[in-house]
DNA sequence: GAAATAGTGTCTTTTAGACAGTATCGG
DNA sequence: CCGATACTGTCTAAAAGACACTATTTC
């Protein structure tokens, strides 16, 4: 074997690479996505808030096809110029209901399957969030096709889209079990916000009352919030008035309050 | 206004309905989702085992590109024909490495965006699972593309495709809240084990020892299991062998074990 | 001062932590 | 009988439940 067919050789290799072993590169500059068939991709978020005195989620009433005119989560397309990821996706999507971001978003599954949407294999990606009723006016002001809508019945309703009514159902489940172990509920509050508040929207989600005492002595034990010095007056006497702490992270406590059922 | 006129009006209308307000089933006859550019869409899981003492998790080398040669987890395109939601593309996946279905599966969380996946735009619905590692030989026994690879030093590694590393890190972090509040761990365990396993896979998941007794209390507050009548000769005196008790639910509890650091 | 709402004190209950004590086995 | 592993008893500790009590405000 002389140089002359050893090069040959190498170079036959070479050729060879280039057909059956592409670099990383190469198969990059070739690879097209959009060749493969692939599932319908969307996001929508569940969001919560307090109104009218009860718990209740913002609908959307569909303007288009499908299920044109039934109501449901607000949510839609990734945009991948726009969207970095999905929660911005969903961000952007809740921000055209309300002006303003939810003081907290937390991804809750993936829902996916051939029939959950009739244009055909579907995925989407939802989020659950909260936010104080009283901050969003474009929702609450407006006849929008937007509105908040009772959680009490939902899962009765038979005009909400897709699979909705069961996104919606596992979000209050998972929104329950965070609020045995956690004080998640003082983002459906303004800023500013009073104790019996907070026990006012923790047993709304809950669905039952509970021990004002315990609360109190978790809301000191996170130490994630700080009396503003002021107080309002809601008939007798005045409550003190709190907010979150600048920086501070949700707490966990290492126990739920109350067993379950 | 004669009636010939009257039902020219209507088809007149009937014909600006096609044009402008399609029906629900006219839009579907005429949506093709491959028209709209789509996120790459894939599934892949993370399966929690004991092997060798350790806990370990699957990792595939990978056979194509991108990042072959590199370690990821198991996983791949979802298969609208054969899929009927992405967790039978994650059982698929995890059967054609293990050729069994995992004892336990649970979604984790779907990471996305544009720079997860040198392809561009991507989105992954993640899954974490339970097996007994002496379940499936396949793995175990043949010089594969599949191993079990420590938990252990798994941060500091360089060999991982993707955003792989950081999937792992977020299932590890879910297994171990969930092993503070349930007895997840037994499926890592075979059908028949001894208190003694137990404790051991819950202390190499937690990565410190636990109270046996808490254990054992924890055990039997559940419900969930039986004992076989078998023991085994450990060395000294015999162990019970227990076993689920067929069509019991994983039990949670209201409290952790442990208060975390 | 009565009524109403806000907030505290304190005893009980539940369940984990700690660890000493007993049981069963092989040698 | 010794050592080793499996299992139990029981006291302590932490935090929630229950609820009576005090404080502040309006009328």
């Amino acid at each position: 074997m002389n140089h002359q067919s050893a090069t040959a050789n190498v170079s036959g290799r070479h050729f060879l690479q280039e057909r059956m072993m592409l670099s990383e590169q190469e198969y990059l500059a070739q690879y097209d996505a959009s060749r493969y068939a692939s599932p319908i991709v969307t996001v929508d978020s569940v969001l919560f808030s307090l109104w009218q005195e009860q718990l209740c989620v913002l609908l959307v009433k569909r303007a288009n096809h499908p299920q044109k005119g039934w109501w449901g989560l607000p949510g839609g397309f990734v945009d991948m110029q726009q969207d970095a990821t999905t929660r911005d996706t969903a961000l952007r999507k809740l921000r055209e209901k309300t002006s303003v971001d939810p003081a907290w978003l937390e991804q809750l599954a993936t829902f996916s399957g051939a029939d959950r949407d009739p244009r055909g294999w579907s995925l989407t990606t939802a989020w659950y969030a909260l936010i104080a009723a009283e901050t969003c006016k474009a929702v609450s002001d407006d006849v929008s096709d937007a509105c908040w809508q009772p959680i009490e019945g939902m899962a009765q309703r038979t005009d909400i889209a897709f699979d909705h009514q069961h996104i919606i159902t596992e979000a209050l489940i998972r929104l329950r079990q965070k609020t045995l172990y956690s004080l998640l509920p003082v983002h459906c509050l303004p800023a500013e916000f009073t104790l019996t508040q907070l026990q006012q929207v923790t047993e709304l989600i809950l669905a039952r009352p509970v021990q004002r005492k315990s609360l109190i002595r978790r809301f000191e034990a996170s130490a994630m919030f700080e009396e503003t010095g002021e107080s309002v007056a809601t008939g007798a006497r005045r409550a003190k008035l709190y907010r979150l702490k600048p920086g501070s992270d949700m707490h966990n406590f290492s126990r739920n309050l109350m067993v379950e059922d």
